[in-house]
DNA sequence: CGACTTTGACCCGCGC
DNA sequence: GCGCGGGTCAAAGTCG
């Protein structure tokens, strides 16, 4: 879900991610207990449009959202707020008496003009017991004050900045989970008119069904997502079909049988790759029961397997400068394998995800043969168990994106059409390009996030089409940044959800009845239209997917956001580039 | 003692 | 059929 700032993302997901607090750019004390700094507890949109909830420095990100009239939720305000009158009585006091450093006057707040506007009374005051150069003197404290008080804004404006740019990534997330949930429910909606009453024993195998933590699985149900419904917490619809049990056995079962019928090749390619030990989360049975009961019109079923193979074979490849010999990307992983691999001198190690027993996610991390600075992580498959918070935020905001730019992975055309369609999205905000290759052996989404001034000097493929990204760190070992890979490892099951765009058009609508994840093509066709033809969408993906890694960037890096909240990150010297290589013409 | 890493062996696909 | 390379397994070792 999305980090931060107390949003309660949930609820109104639409109207009520802006802002729980008000930006307000003096902090005077009587601004503390003022009705605007009060939280909102829903989304009212008759606020100031400027309220943000401010709990979200860079260093609150992932703090459960503060109280309400909690006065210490803003930390540059609680050394205002909790002793400020103390503050106000010493620092007044201090100042008849002695030039206090200018130190002393950061936990003053000077709103009161404490320093400089004395009363008749005070001044007498002033006048009996300090020398002639009392004018002077006042005078340099005001300047100190107001120095400090200067300073005092320019941080407070910063972290404005921030939160401005948290509250820009909440809008995106919600903004992309609506579109999942609109999509969703155009896929409801078809998915009825498509099978009529022929789920009604699935149905009542769902209503039965174990409601499983579903929070996060939109975007990271592993293959067995053929059987189990992700939605972006959509409340039934993600415990339907999800957490069914009936349905799963009956995936197996029927898809034992179901088995027979698919070729050889493949069943014994899926059993290698993804069937050891987590057979049950990603067995081809389970697929080829994802298909249709009934055994008919073999050859497209093949074509439905393989397109869901081929996806089941996506690879995630974040190419990233870092020491460590692993990037962190949110993950627990487990190392079960080494080699050395032909061309290149550094070892490749082979790693499992370890979040959740059965997750079938592997990766593999090599350092660059050219350059040993750069670590080269790929990642295969798709989690089948909730990613961590922090990634979701990243996850749901680029899935789409990612599923644009993957769901040509079967057919040149759609590829070009995807590509077009992220471009579009990312262009608004960047010069960069958008790489789509025809020849990797499958699915391949390279994201390059080394810093090369010059995207062009690593090796791509000639008929890569790049999109670099911006404002995408570039430091990426200890950035949340390295999340990425989830993201598109999530995206990579949107995409086998999606596997419906690589159908022929004319196959049997009853293919899909027991496949909820797939959409008939026309629909996600439509939907795909829908977003190309939304600029706002583009520009709030685009916008998102930098100002999410930036955001995320901020807890170890510094970053700078500019009068538009846009942000922008402190080593920014290269490019972050995407690149996909999707199989054309690899074996189906 | 459990979790994790190391590392040699094994399996499989592919090209010749 | 054979060799090569990629990927995985699993026993042994290591670590906290």
């Amino acid at each position: 879900m999305v980090r931060g700032c107390g949003l309660s993302m949930d609820s109104d997901p639409i109207g009520s991610f802006f802002l729980h607090k008000p930006i307000v750019l003096n902090s005077f004390p009587e601004d503390t207990n003022h009705p605007k700094w009060k939280l909102s507890p829903h989304n009212n949109m008759d606020t100031i449009p400027f309220q943000v909830n401010l709990s979200c420095s860079p260093n609150n990100h992932h703090s459960p959202p503060p109280p309400l009239h909690n006065t210490t939720e803003m930390d540059f305000f609680s050394d205002n707020t909790n002793n400020i009158n103390d503050n106000v009585s010493a620092s007044a006091s201090n100042h008849h008496h002695s030039t206090t450093p200018p130190t002393l006057e950061f936990k003053l707040n000077t709103g009161l003009n404490l320093l400089t506007t004395n009363t008749s009374s005070d001044q007498s005051m002033v006048d009996d017991e300090i020398s002639p150069n009392s004018e002077d003197r006042r005078a340099e404290n005001k300047l100190a004050v107001l120095q400090s008080e200067l300073e005092r804004m320019k941080r407070e404006n910063q972290k404005l900045r921030d939160a401005l740019h948290q509250v820009n990534v909440n809008y995106d997330a919600l903004q992309m989970h609506f579109m999942n949930l609109m999509q969703q429910k155009g896929e409801e909606v078809e998915e009825q008119e498509v099978i009529g009453g022929k789920s009604e024993e699935k149905k009542q195998g769902e209503s039965g069904g174990v409601l499983v933590p579903r929070q996060f699985m939109d975007l990271g149900l592993a293959t067995n997502a053929d059987t189990e419904e992700p939605s972006c917490s959509t409340g039934g619809r993600s415990q339907d079909r999800s957490g069914s049990p009936n349905a799963e056995v009956a995936s197996k079962e029927l898809g034992t049988s179901m088995n027979e019928n698919v070729n050889d090749e493949g069943r014994d390619k899926e059993k290698k790759e993804y069937g050891r030990g987590v057979e049950s989360e990603d067995s081809p049975s389970a697929h080829a029961f994802a298909g249709d009961k009934v055994p008919r019109f073999s050859p497209q079923k093949n074509n439905v397997e393989q397109a869901e193979a081929t996806m089941r074979k996506a690879r995630v490849s974040v190419r990233a400068r870092s020491e460590a010999p692993m990037i962190t990307d949110g993950c627990q992983w487990r190392k079960y394998g080494q080699k050395m691999a032909k061309g290149n001198p550094c070892p490749r190690a082979y790693y499992r995800c370890t979040m959740a027993a059965g997750c079938p996610v592997r990766k593999q991390v090599q350092r660059c043969a050219e350059d040993r600075t750069v670590l080269n992580t790929t990642y295969e498959g798709n989690h089948n168990h909730p990613l961590p918070p922090a990634a979701m935020a990243m996850a749901q905001t680029t899935s789409s994106a990612a599923r644009m730019l993957l769901s040509g992975s079967m057919s040149s055309a759609d590829s070009i059409m995807n590509a077009n369609l992220l471009t579009r999205a990312l262009l608004p905000c960047s010069s960069s390009i958008a790489t789509i290759s025809a020849s990797a052996p499958f699915p391949t989404v390279t994201l390059d996030l080394t810093q090369s001034p010059n995207p062009l000097q690593f090796p791509r493929h000639p008929n890569q089409l790049q999109i670099p990204l911006q404002g995408i760190p570039q430091n990426f070992s200890n950035s949340p940044a390295s999340l990425m890979p989830q993201i598109f490892g999530q995206a990579l099951y949107n995409q086998s959800k999606f596997s419906g765009l690589q159908m022929p058009h004319d196959a049997d609508p009853s293919q899909f009845g027991n496949h909820p994840q797939q959409v008939p093509p026309h629909l996600t066709d439509t939907v795909s239209a829908a977003i190309a033809a939304d600029p706002n969408f583009t520009a709030a993906l685009a916008a998102a997917i930098t100002s999410i890694i930036g955001g995320a960037q901020q807890h170890n890096n510094s970053n700078n956001t500019d009068n538009n909240g846009n942000m922008t990150v402190s080593n920014s010297t290269g490019n972050g580039n995407i690149t996909t290589s999707n199989n054309t013409n690899g074996k189906q």
